[in-house]
DNA sequence: TCGCCTAGCACATTTGAATTGT
DNA sequence: AACAATTCAAATGTGCTAGGCG
């Protein structure tokens, strides 16, 4: 569970914001309760909201050994998928909950036998794309009610593909980060909507398109139900059987076993966790058929590149692992600007530490070899992490007329014709770009200064707003660019 | 030659429509 | 006729692998 260092400051200066006026809305029970506040930002970052990340056991053994995610031109999901549990939300206001992946750290990295390497600088970061819930918007209480799956969040490395896919780069390490966005108050519509950011250090991958390490790929295949097919050694595999060799079914045989060996303990009862967990997921609605929403500021805050978390991101995690809550506090945020001087191995207590290195390694060869370890375990909190029901199988039959539309959320839907918020995101995203196609360099990243618990105050997101048509008028040229507010 | 990427494959699961039973 | 349970095919999600590309 990640819980905030301490308690934000309410100090943050009104803003307006003038497109929010008709993203999602407030219960008229709570209009009176709320609109006494004078921000909704000061709202959301008030709460006591806390997030875990579910099948921590499971992460922690893909962590472990170097966890990598595939990534094809057509998008692939991950495994494990990160699914969360959040508490401290306000269960009647309305919130949006976005994931993206933002990268690691600077390098770009190859695997070199049996471990990963770094391979010189990293590739300038793509323009942020994100995964949002399709339940979103979404009252707290349902959010609160069942850990929240993202299991149909997918990766890409195809930076054409504008289907709400999150575009990595290959042999890049990333870390997943949550939004939680709280929708703006119809009421008082000059309040933004305030967000806070999780981010999931035990979570970070490497984005390959071919798995590198074999451990890695048994692990998949021993918990992911999809790959079943590749259990049983591969005796089952109709691949070898048409080819006839038995020699072949040895050498395969005796690959895996040589990888069960030492692994096999402890692998059933993994097996079986993960299984229920997968099949108990959240049933999310098809992206394109869920709720959609107009175009709003404060969502385009999440588009910002600069906000994208930059590649010293990993470190507001590493340095003070304890908290990876991220507020939007000046206040904080000089206090953070401190810890960031601070040398990271003074600092680092992180789960996944690269400042670790391998004296011999690094005297042999100068690029270091990275050495993945554990999450310490006074840092797990597994004590602290909430088990929240799962939720029931529903099916079509099953969900009466009232109960569908209840999971209606969107009021303000354009039911004739929806658009994926995603899509809408991720093209906002795409128009970050240079006339030229080329992408533009990662502007300052606030996180990158900013370490634990820390707000961002809404200047910033308004800078980018600006920013956003600075570059639209830029590519204004480009025919296939259609103006803002047509989302 | 090497490392990375891609498309196609086989297998398993999921989903939803059609069918059957009560 | 209405509802529930079952069946089945299509869609989708997996890792594997040969071959292409720079």
């Amino acid at each position: 569970m990640y819980l905030p260092e301490e308690r934000p400051v309410l100090d943050l200066p009104y803003q307006m914001n003038h497109l929010a006026n008709n993203y999602g809305y407030y219960p008229q029970d709570c209009r009176t309760q709320y609109s006494r506040m004078n921000s909704a930002e000061a709202e959301l970052t008030s709460l006591p909201v806390h997030v875990s990340l579910q099948d921590r056991e499971l992460w922690d053994k893909f962590s472990s050994i170097g966890t990598e995610m595939l990534i094809t031109k057509s998008g692939r999901r991950m495994f494990p998928s990160c699914k969360v549990t959040v508490t401290g939300l306000n269960p009647k206001v309305k919130y949006v909950v976005i994931m993206d992946m933002v990268p690691f750290d600077n390098h770009k990295y190859k695997w070199n036998k049996d471990c990963w390497e770094v391979n010189g600088s990293s590739d300038p970061h793509l323009p942020n794309r994100f995964f949002i819930h399709p339940d979103s918007p979404a009252p707290g209480q349902k959010w609160m009610q069942y850990p929240i799956s993202f299991h149909k969040l997918k990766l890409t490395n195809n930076t054409l593909n504008s289907n709400g896919l999150v575009v990595l780069h290959s042999m890049h390490k990333y870390q997943p980060r949550l939004h939680i966005v709280q929708s703006p108050d119809p009421c008082t519509p000059h309040n933004p909507g305030a967000y806070l950011r999780f981010t999931f250090p035990e979570a970070a991958f490497i984005a390959v398109t071919a798995y590198q390490n074999q451990e890695i790929t048994k692990l998949k295949i021993d918990n992911n139900p999809f790959a079943k097919g590749f259990r049983d050694n591969g005796l089952n595999r109709k691949r070898f059987r048409d080819k006839g060799t038995q020699e072949m079914q040895d050498t395969d045989r005796q690959v895996k076993l040589d990888l069960t060996a030492n692994e096999c303990a402890g692998m059933s009862q993994m097996v079986e966790d993960v299984d229920v967990s997968v099949s108990s997921s959240v049933d999310c609605r098809d992206t394109q058929n869920s709720s959609s929403v107009s175009l709003n500021p404060f969502i385009s805050a999440f588009t910002n590149p600069s906000s994208a978390g930059g590649a010293a991101a990993h470190q507001t995690h590493t340095l003070l692992s304890l908290s990876n809550r991220h507020f939007s506090s000046p206040r904080e945020s000089n206090l953070n600007s401190v810890c960031a001087a601070l040398p990271v191995s003074q600092l680092s207590t992180g789960h996944t530490s690269f400042s670790r290195l391998n004296p011999q390694e690094t005297h042999h060869n100068s690029r270091p070899k990275i050495q993945l370890q554990p999450p310490h375990p006074s840092l797990q909190c597994h004590d602290l992490e909430l088990r929240l029901p799962l939720p029931p199988k529903l099916s079509r039959v099953q969900l009466s007329e009232s109960a569908l539309r209840n999971l209606e959320m969107s009021p303000l839907s354009d039911c004739a014709n929806p658009r994926p918020l995603t899509n809408i995101l991720n093209r906002s995203c795409f128009r970050a770009s240079t006339p030229s196609g080329k992408l533009l360099p990662n502007p300052p990243q606030p996180e990158q200064f900013l370490r634990g618990s820390e707000r961002e105050i809404y200047p910033a997101v308004q800078e980018y707003t600006d920013q956003q048509f600075t570059l639209n008028s830029q590519t204004e040229h480009r025919p296939h660019m259609r103006p803002l507010t047509e989302y």
